[in-house]
RNA sequence: GGCGCAUUCGUCUAGGGGCCUAGGACGCCGCCCUUUCAAGGCGGAGAUCACGGGUUCGAAUCCCGUAUGCGCUACCA
C-alpha cells in the first residue's frame, strides 16, 4: 500500500525531466536548463522525459504544449516519453494524474505529515496583511488548522467546507538538501512554510506533484532553475515524509536578460520559435546555450552536439547566472553556417527565402520555387557572408529580382565626377560585352587596364559596376558575382545602368 | 521585512594555495590581405579576481563579515 508505482522498465538508469508549465511559448532561459538535462540524459545513456505541470487550471494556455515540443524538436531534443509518444509511467499530464495526488496525500493525512486546513482566503489575507503590518520576520500561514480536534474537523467535513492540505512542517530541527551542485545545505524547518499540498479544488499545487511525478517517473536527477531553490527544503520533507528516496538535485544558473534580470515572457525571452524563424540553426543553438553555465575547458567554445554529450557532466555546471548574449551566438551561428557544406546550406536557406515576404521570406514577385541550381551558385558566394540563414533573404535578392531599384547617384564611384564615372561606366559596359568569354581573372586584368588607361582607380571604377550589375554596394568578389547572375543579365544591368546616369547627369 | 543563492575583462567563461605580471572566446580598436562586404591572419585596449578582515611563507583560489545583484516569500509554476 505504501509502495509507490515505480517504472519498472529496467535496470536503473538516468532519467531527466523537462517540466514546463503550459502557460505560453518556451523560452531561452527554461530551454538552457532543458538542454542541460537532455545532454545529462543522453551523455548517461539514460532518458529524457516530458511532464507537463498543468495542474493550475485558470493559467493553461491552448496549444502550448505543441509549440513547446514543436520548438523542442526543431533543437533536435525528442523527449523519450512525454505527450504524444506516451511512455510507462504515463500519464505526462499533471491533471491526469489527479487520484494519485489525493491518495498519498491522503496518506499524508493519515501519518500525521500532513494536515487539512479549512481557512478562508478572506482569513489567510487577513493573517499576511496583518503580519506585513507589523514587519514580523516570517510571514506564512499562521497554521491555524495544524491542531484542529478530530471532532471539529469531523464537523467541517460533514458541512461539506471546502479545504485544503497543508504539509506539517517539523517546528525546529533543519532539514538537510544535498545539492548537487553546491554541496550540503541546511535549512530551518522554523523559516519553512506550512506550504499547501492539495488546493480547494482538488488539484496538488507543484510542490506536491512535482515530488510524486519525479519519483514514480523514477527520475533520477532533477535539473531546473534555480528559482527553486528556496523551495527545495520541503521537496525535501515531502519526500522523507513520504519514505522516498531523493532525486539528485541541481539547481541551474537562470540565463538572464541584458539587464541581469530574469528573463520572462514579457523580457527580452523570445519564444524559441522565434530564433529558428531568424535562421539560427539548431546546433548553434544548443552549442551555445551549453556554454551559459557549463564549461569544457578554457579554450574550447565550438562542441557539436555529439561532443557536448560525450563531454557533459554536472561537475563543470557552476552556479551564477548568466547573460544572454546575441551577439556571441549570431558569430558561433556564422561558424556552423560556414561549417555546412553548400548542398546543406542550399536545402536550409531555400524555406527562408521562400516563405511569404510578409514572413521575412524574399519579394512576393519573385517566382517561387527559387532556382536551386543558382542558389547553389549563389550561396557558394554568400556562405562566409551569413550570420543567420535569414540574412540570405537581404543578400541574395538581387540575384533573383529582375528590375534594381537604386538612385542613380550611387554608380559614382568615390572621388568621381558624375560624368568621369558615366564615360567609365560606359566603357566598362563596351569592355565587358566585347570579351569573347566571360572568365574573372581576364576581366579583372581588363578591368584594371581600363582604369589605367581612364587614369582613375581600380576601386571607383569597380564600384559603379558592381552598383549597376547588384543595386549594392556590398558584394560577393564582383566578377563571380556577374558569373553567377548570367551574362545577358549582367549586361542588361549595365546597360539599364548606363541609361539612368545618363539620365541622371542630363537632367 | 524574512529566507536563500550568487559575485573573475562590457558579455560568456578558464581557474579549485605557488604554473596568474589572471588564460580563451564574443564584441570593440588597429594593421595585413583586398575591387566593396565578409571570411581569414596578426596585434591592441579591456578584470587592483565586489570590498574589508583573517588563515598561510604564499590566496582569485580556504574562513568570517560587509556591500551589491538576483531569486523566493500565493490554494502560480
Amino acid at each position: 500500500m505504501s509502495t509507490a508505482p515505480a517504472y519498472t522498465g529496467g535496470t536503473p538508469t538516468v532519467r531527466t525531466r523537462f517540466a514546463p508549465s503550459p502557460t505560453g511559448m518556451p523560452h531561452i532561459g527554461g530551454l538552457r536548463t532543458t538542454v542541460f538535462s537532455w545532454l545529462l540524459a543522453r551523455h548517461s545513456n539514460g532518458q529524457f522525459l516530458v511532464r507537463v505541470e498543468d495542474t493550475d487550471q485558470t493559467r493553461t494556455v491552448a496549444g502550448a504544449v505543441e509549440n513547446l515540443l514543436q520548438g523542442l524538436e526543431w533543437m533536435g531534443i525528442v523527449p523519450d516519453e512525454g505527450p504524444f509518444v506516451g511512455g510507462p509511467v504515463g500519464p505526462y499530464y499533471q491533471s491526469e494524474r489527479k487520484q494519485m495526488y489525493a491518495y498519498y496525500a491522503a496518506q499524508l493525512v493519515a501519518s500525521d505529515h500532513a494536515y487539512r486546513c479549512f481557512c478562508t482566503r478572506e482569513r489567510l489575507d487577513e493573517v499576511r496583511a496583518e503580519q506585513q503590518a507589523r514587519h514580523m520576520p516570517t510571514t506564512g500561514y499562521d497554521r491555524h488548522c495544524r491542531a484542529l480536534s478530530p471532532e471539529v474537523i469531523a464537523g467541517n467535513l460533514a458541512g461539506n467546507l471546502p479545504f485544503t492540505i497543508r504539509l506539517k512542517v517539523p517546528l525546529d530541527g533543519e532539514v538537510v538538501v544535498r545539492e548537487a551542485l553546491r554541496g550540503e545545505m541546511a535549512f530551518k524547518n522554523s523559516t519553512l512554510e506550512d506550504a499547501v499540498l492539495i488546493k480547494s479544488d482538488g488539484f496538488p499545487t507543484y510542490h506536491l506533484a512535482n515530488v510524486i511525478d519525479d519519483h514514480t517517473m523514477a527520475i533520477t536527477h532533477v535539473l531546473r532553475g534555480d528559482d527553486w531553490l528556496p523551495s527545495a527544503p520541503l521537496h525535501v520533507l515531502i519526500y522523507q515524509a513520504l519514505g522516498w528516496e531523493v532525486p539528485v538535485l541541481a539547481h541551474t544558473p537562470n540565463v538572464m536578460g541584458n539587464d541581469g534580470k530574469k528573463l520572462s515572457k514579457r523580457h527580452g525571452a523570445e519564444s524559441i520559435l522565434f530564433y529558428r524563424d531568424a535562421g539560427f540553426l539548431p546546433e548553434a543553438m544548443i552549442n551555445y546555450l551549453a556554454l551559459v553555465g557549463w564549461s569544457y575547458d578554457d579554450k574550447t567554445d565550438i562542441l557539436s552536439v555529439d561532443e557536448l554529450i560525450k563531454a557533459f557532466s554536472l561537475d563543470r555546471v557552476h552556479t551564477a547566472g548568466g547573460v544572454f548574449d546575441l551577439e556571441r551566438l549570431r558569430w558561433m551561428n556564422g561558424v556552423y553556417i560556414r561549417a555546412l557544406p553548400l548542398d546543406e546550406l542550399v536545402t536550409r536557406v531555400l524555406p527562408y527565402l521562400e516563405r511569404p515576404a510578409g514572413e521575412g521570406g524574399l519579394p512576393d514577385t519573385i517566382a517561387r520555387p527559387i532556382d536551386r541550381g543558382l542558389l547553389r551558385r549563389v550561396l557558394h558566394l554568400d556562405q562566409e557572408r551569413l550570420k543567420t540563414l535569414g540574412d540570405a533573404v537581404d543578400l541574395t535578392a538581387f540575384f533573383f529580382e529582375d528590375a534594381l531599384a537604386y538612385a542613380p547617384e550611387a554608380l559614382i564611384g568615390k572621388g568621381l565626377t558624375p560624368e568621369k564615372a558615366l564615360d567609365g561606366l560606359r566603357r566598362a559596359t563596351d569592355l565587358l560585352t566585347s570579351m569573347p568569354d566571360w572568365e574573372p581573372t581576364a576581366m579583372e586584368a581588363a578591368m584594371r587596364a581600363l582604369a589605367e588607361e581612364l587614369g582613375t582607380k581600380p576601386g571607383p571604377l569597380f564600384m559603379g559596376v558592381r552598383v549597376a550589375v547588384t543595386g549594392r554596394t556590398a558584394t560577393p568578389p564582383l566578377f563571380e558575382t556577374m558569373l553567377t547572375l548570367g551574362r545577358d543579365r549582367s549586361e542588361a544591368r549595365l546597360r539599364d545602368a548606363v541609361a539612368k546616369l545618363e539620365k541622371h547627369v542630363a537632367g
